[in-house]
DNA sequence: TTTTTACGAGACTCGGAGTCTCGGAAACAA
DNA sequence: TTGTTTCCGAGACTCCGAGTCTCGTAAAAA
């Protein structure tokens, strides 16, 4: 058994909802991890203690953000709804996800941290809808759809209906 | 006529030299405005009189690096010479163009000479390969090749020759 | 009770971005 | 020639945020 004082699951949780907070209010750039502390009532160090930096904390606070399409449907998710339900999640969190990939270009450990809590899962979720095509063609598709939102959120151009009905109609031509 | 001592073209040109020397040495993030003055020998006033950061001066001195390509051949360039072109110099500079995307993302004015000086004019290159096809076509498949491209790049997958057979596999079948 | 780890608080170091100032140089104008 | 304007190298300087360190205290296990 673990011996010591036990981490505080409450104070785990007052530092996400602040960091998610003040990320949404003044945009991750302004937002400093003495911000967070102070607003969650702890001490700068035990945001240290558990995440190694601003962007493996935002990234936590996010994570779950994007997908949390309504799962209680019992049928397969179709195509077309997971990628509304992706870009109406993604764009509020638009500049949260634009400044995350960018920070993760200069940090190997957030990069790897990034992609397999947002990357990869979202990647997969748009597999699930494409079972009945043939595999080497999933991978084109996917592949094609993840640029365009990524291109999309960097170049900071909206993840509208618009976005939605011309990436749907370059899929259908595939 | 403009009046006082006129800007010294050598210094402009031993900046820009130095300034993409220690970015392909060290990597844009391990580079400073100081460094960067130091081995061209100049004053830091001078590069922040020029420019207004970092970013913009790395983003000048590496502008024209990636569509060296040789423009002697009077055909009309390929879709498949296009790519594999920019593919070679995208390649080497890949960190670069990584990280001047990434800091784009933190600076409004660096993020729009990015766009002008980098993004349109090979999304216009690309174009000019697609004279053939209808428009609104012409306009899909330039998205989703630079989609794919700077996917790839911020995921730090390699643009090699794979890639470029697995981009032009995906133009064919739109 | 002792040991071990977590916690809040705050002081602290470190480094880079960007500014300011100064003495001097290169152009133009009177 | 002299004065004005802008550029230049050099270096000191401020500002701010990331991350570290320490201290007194609290909560669990041995």
């Amino acid at each position: 058994m673990r011996t010591g004082r036990p981490r505080d699951e409450r104070v785990r949780l007052a530092i996400l909802t602040a960091a998610q907070e003040l990320v949404l209010e003044k945009g991750y750039a302004a937002v400093t991890t003495a911000d967070v502390a102070a607003r969650a009532g702890a001490g700068k160090q035990t945001i240290y203690r558990w995440w190694p930096g601003k962007g493996a904390l935002v990234l936590d606070a996010f994570s779950e953000w994007v997908s949390q399409a309504p799962r209680m449907s019992r049928h397969k998710p179709s195509l077309s709804s997971t990628l509304v339900e992706f870009c109406r999640g993604a764009g509020e969190a638009a500049p949260v996800l634009r400044a995350l990939m960018a920070e993760a270009q200069f940090d190997e450990d957030l990069h790897r941290r990034l992609i397999a809590q947002l990357v990869r899962p979202r990647g997969d979720e748009l597999r699930a809808c494409l079972a009945d095509r043939r595999p080497a063609d999933r991978e084109l598709v996917v592949n094609v759809l993840s640029g365009l939102v990524w291109q999309r959120l960097m170049l900071n151009e909206p993840l509208d209906a618009r976005f939605v009905r011309f990436a749907l109609r370059v899929v259908q031509r595939i």
